[in-house]
DNA sequence: ATAGGGTTAG
């Protein structure tokens, strides 16, 4: 508590070190105490003026939040509060140490015939944006006028700043307008924010007729315009400008030469954003922890171990290893090249850590496969009761595809369950990583109410949700829905083909999979490697022999892809299933690489379908001593020795799997009855609740025998096929 | 009293 002028003082002089014009002020400010004057705002009188100034300048200094109160307590018994130049300081201080709340108090507890100068809103403004209370500030601003206070150079790029952080496009407009009206356009200031929130919006256009009209540019101007058309992907542009920039004599800066690696960056330039990267240090001397962290992520992403270490090395000579963004980048670079010891340590010595420090672990686990250790990491967020570290999409999306890519469907979908429990808005990412589940475990009921979300969150016209749809329209059987939704899709990528051309294939439709194919390159789509596998395994399997041989001709001479090993694959199971086993043994021959189980593999499906035991022997032997855990192999050899009743031989094969621990991933078979999927295996009668199916089955079989249908002889042996017991019963007889 | 550059999910 403070009693009296000299207390004041000297708690000044304790707080601060004594300075001369801190001892010549003193005297000042204790005649201006005893006066108990009220204070007018604006004053002339040059000893109001001095005690302005110490304030001012002991506010300046404070470096604590208490040392601000005592100062502001002191302004208040001096009744200096009233000055808004004062009154401007304290907001900006309080906002600074985290005090908003303080700021609010002084900005409102001048009364508002006081309220006429500029740079109390401004600060007001700008302690209210610092937050991020973006919305909060522009109805600050609507208040201001209301009052009838014209905004200046500060209050515009303050502004202009509110409305592109919100996003929205209108608020965006008005302010717009109100900067043309009041003619602060080409402002340098105002300017640049235009600049900076055209960019923002991707509306490039304005952004450069806003530039072309400034007559002073700073080199603000220049790197607003050049990040601009980086981060519109407009990779050219941003050459250019860099360049213009160069020639008009402004030596692009650090924070240029950032903008100009991120565009590179950002359209996948990798070796162009290492080798500028060396030339910014060359050239410029030094580089920035943004630049850093550009070139770390690019390491990440392209899986360039090497460089990103010798990267990391930089990090430490050039220090930046206390920057927060950079450490996050350190963890996805050691995270993506598979090394969580590095990964997880760096998370551990991080003294602050931010939501994407978080988010880069769990993504880093997730990467690795090790959605238990990710689900933990994000268990451990949730529960750590900080406000501002609480799952965002990202994190959510990052367990949610952890869990979907791992095939773990149904605990993908109730993470995303909870995420919506959560309140938390998907977007297009959780939205296609979600379908993708729903397309593995063909659970089409979800899979149309998730297509319903989309819908109601207006994404469902995005390519990623579109190929997401398709995928899994397509795997649930569904192929007129997934041709719908792939006909509204208004942009298509080779995705968006390549899972319709794979679906029409999957589900034996080879013609419909064919015309996609040609559609695709009439409207010039270039195929890639995965649309041949998916084009010439439906050849395959709907016999489309000639067409298949041409297809692999067209690959190589007018796609100018090189074959890999799984369309030799394709092509010896062709040939293979086709009977031509002589033309199918010389693919095998003559492929540039040493065959793997799946070549051989066709070779042997196709020596059981047409009886070859010789060739099927071959055939065996190399997958048996590639030492694969072929199961299947064994199985077709055995299966072929007993259809050619060489049961001794069968026998042999099956016994020679068993010593060796090989077990067959039994195939099953679903149905999806009210939201749940029911999985059969053959043989398997124990499964709850198939005593019924049973019951039922009997039924049908006895009907099928009395109204005289003929049974499939060989759907025993088919069964068998999938049941290795029960195989090993038919086989001994 | 201002400003430009960055890291996370597919």
């Amino acid at each position: 508590m403070l009693h009296g002028s000299k207390r004041i003082i000297s708690i000044q002089v304790r707080y601060y070190k004594p300075r001369r014009s801190l001892f010549l002020s003193s005297h000042v400010c204790s005649a201006t105490f005893c006066s108990h004057r009220l204070k007018p705002i604006e004053s002339d009188q040059p000893a109001e003026k001095n005690i302005v100034n110490l304030f001012e300048h002991i506010l300046r200094q404070c470096s604590t939040i208490h040392q601000a109160k005592e100062t502001h307590t002191q302004i208040i018994i001096t009744r200096s509060d009233q000055y808004a130049f004062l009154a401007a300081r304290l907001i900006t201080v309080y906002a600074q140490f985290g005090f908003l709340a303080y700021a609010k108090m002084v900005f409102q507890g001048i009364p508002i015939e006081h309220k006429s100068n500029l740079l109390l809103w401004n600060s007001m403004l700008r302690a209210t944006q610092s937050y991020g209370y973006f919305a909060e500030s522009l109805r600050l601003y609507r208040k201001m006028r209301n009052v009838g206070i014209m905004p200046d150079g500060f209050t515009f790029p303050l502004l202009v700043r509110a409305c592109a952080s919100i996003g929205n496009l209108h608020m965006c407009k008005l302010v717009h307008g109100h900067v043309l009206v009041s003619g602060f356009q080409f402002h340098v200031h105002v300017a640049n924010e235009l600049i900076g929130m055209f960019g923002k919006l991707g509306f490039m256009d304005h952004a450069r007729k806003v530039f072309d009209g400034m007559q002073f540019r700073s080199c603000i101007s220049w790197n607003s315009l050049i990040s601009g058309f980086s981060k519109n992907y407009n990779l050219e542009d941003t050459i250019n400008m860099f360049k213009c920039m160069e020639l008009e004599g402004m030596e692009p800066n650090l924070v240029a030469w950032t903008s100009l690696l991120s565009a590179h960056a950002r359209c996948g330039k990798f070796e162009d954003v290492l080798r500028l990267f060396r030339e910014m240090r060359l050239k410029r001397n030094g580089a920035t922890a943004e630049a850093v962290a550009v070139v770390l992520s690019v390491c990440a992403d392209f899986y360039m171990s090497y460089e990103g270490i010798a990267i990391h090395g930089y990090v430490i000579t050039g220090g930046f290893q206390d920057y927060m963004f950079v450490n996050n980048s350190l963890i996805c670079l050691y995270g993506k090249h598979g090394n969580m010891e590095d990964s997880s340590s760096l998370f551990r010595q991080m003294k602050a850590k931010n939501l994407i420090t978080w988010n880069s672990l769990i993504s880093s686990l997730a990467e690795a496969g090790l959605c238990d250790e990710a689900f933990e990491v994000f268990s451990q967020l949730e529960k750590s009761g900080d406000s501002m570290l609480q799952p965002n999409v990202i994190t959510w999306t990052t367990v949610i595809s952890g869990f979907s890519s791992k095939g773990r469907g149904n605990e993908c979908l109730d993470m995303f369950r909870r995420m919506l429990y959560a309140n938390v808005d998907p977007n297009s990412v959780t939205f296609a990583s979600v379908l993708s589940a729903c397309g593995e475990l063909a659970i089409l009921d979800r899979g149309r109410e998730i297509h319903g979300h989309s819908i109601r969150s207006r994404l469902d016209d995005n390519i990623l949700v579109g190929n997401g749809l398709i995928n899994m329209y397509m795997k649930c059987g569904k192929l007129k829905e997934a041709q719908i939704i792939f006909n509204k899709l208004g942009d298509r990528d080779l995705v968006s083909w390549n899972s319709m051309i794979a679906g029409y294939g999957m589900h034996g439709f080879g013609e419909d999979c064919l015309l996609t194919f040609r559609q695709m390159v009439e409207v010039g789509q270039r195929p890639d490697e995965v649309t041949f596998v998916a084009v010439l395994s439906a050849c395959s399997h709907a016999g489309l022999v000639t067409e298949g041989q041409q297809l692999f001709d067209q690959m190589v001479n007018m796609f100018s892809i090189q074959p890999l090993m799984e369309h030799y694959a394709c092509m010896v199971d062709l040939l293979g299933r086709a009977g031509l086993l002589q033309e199918a043994c010389d693919i095998v021959k003559n492929m540039p690489m040493e065959p793997n189980v799946c070549v051989w593999g066709a070779l042997l499906n196709s020596c059981q379908m047409y009886k070859n035991t010789d060739l099927a022997e071959v055939a065996a032997s190399k997958i048996f001593s590639l030492e694969t855990r072929a199961v299947g192999s064994y199985i077709l050899l055995s299966n072929l020795y007993a259809a050619c009743g060489s049961w001794q031989n069968s026998a042999k094969v099956r016994m020679l799997a068993k010593t060796k621990g090989l077990k067959k991933n039994p195939g099953q078979s679903w149905i999806e009855v009210q939201n749940k999927v029911h999985t059969f295996l053959a043989g398997n009668a124990l499964q709850p609740g198939l005593e019924e199916v049973y019951h039922v089955l009997g039924d049908l079989g006895l009907k099928m025998e009395t109204g005289r249908y003929i049974t499939d002889g060989n759907a025993e042996l088919h069964e068998g096929l999938y049941n290795e017991d029960k195989l090993m019963v038919s086989a001994n007889y």
